[in-house]
DNA sequence: TCATCTGTACTATATCGCATAGTACACCTA
DNA sequence: TAGGTGTACTATGCGATATAGTACAGATGA
């Protein structure tokens, strides 16, 4: 489920909510779902317990996931919403990064070609 | 000239770098201008010259800067050409951004619309 | 009941990237 | 020759990350 780059620059824990946040969003997980147990999931992940801790921690915090001692790990109510809506900051950065490529010389029309194609595929 | 956020989480000597890229988008830096010395840039950004140090010899990993001991740093010869090829990576970001606004539930024409605005602006 | 799983909370240690501080050397130029 | 230039070191401090080990309390199922 879970895969760890150990080679990135960015921390395991932060590819953990991240790739949890892309599960609720394709649907893998939902609301009222369980999460691998720290233990277990540190196992599979050959990763110690308290980076994956750190990561739920760092959900929890998001207010995607409910903690509840001696039970596991669950998602929370209006999750996938949440973390639609916060996704919405990346019209923002393609903002950015549009105004970059018109810097470097790329037309307009190259740059909803790729939109376009990225939409369709999937 | 250069302006360093203290409190961003990326590198001082990182944000040397993009700032020196941007410059050349912007023309405001061109083929053989000469950047500020290491100890001139250090004292005006109140910055360790190391830092500054650190920050040219990458721009020279990059081949966008010349250093001459004794004489100065200066943009090298098909510089602004290098820029703008490594800024099509944007493209790629671009596509990926795209994909996970697709999930989070954000119509195509969105997308569109604020890439049309980005490329208007400046 | 009891063993076992669960989350949680500590302390300690190690590593790495980043930045600072200080020194030194060789080069170029006015 | 004096002063500015890039460059190369060593040493130190700091924070983030990750590991290791231990411990406690709540929940669950045999």
């Amino acid at each position: 489920m879970f895969q760890i780059d150990a080679l990135s620059r960015t921390p395991v824990y932060e590819q953990i909510v991240e790739q949890c946040e892309q599960f609720l969003l394709k649907g893998v997980f939902t609301v009222g779902d369980k999460l691998p147990s720290v233990r277990q999931l540190s196992v599979e992940l050959a990763i110690n317990p308290n980076t994956i801790q750190k990561a739920y921690l760092e959900l929890d915090r998001r207010g995607l996931v409910t903690s509840v001692p001696g039970r596991g790990v669950f998602i929370s109510e209006g999750a996938i919403m949440k973390v639609s809506e916060d996704r919405r900051e990346n019209l923002g950065k393609i903002a950015e990064l549009t105004k970059e490529l018109k810097l470097a010389g790329v037309k307009e029309e190259e740059i909803i070609d790729s939109v376009r194609t990225a939409y369709k595929e999937d």
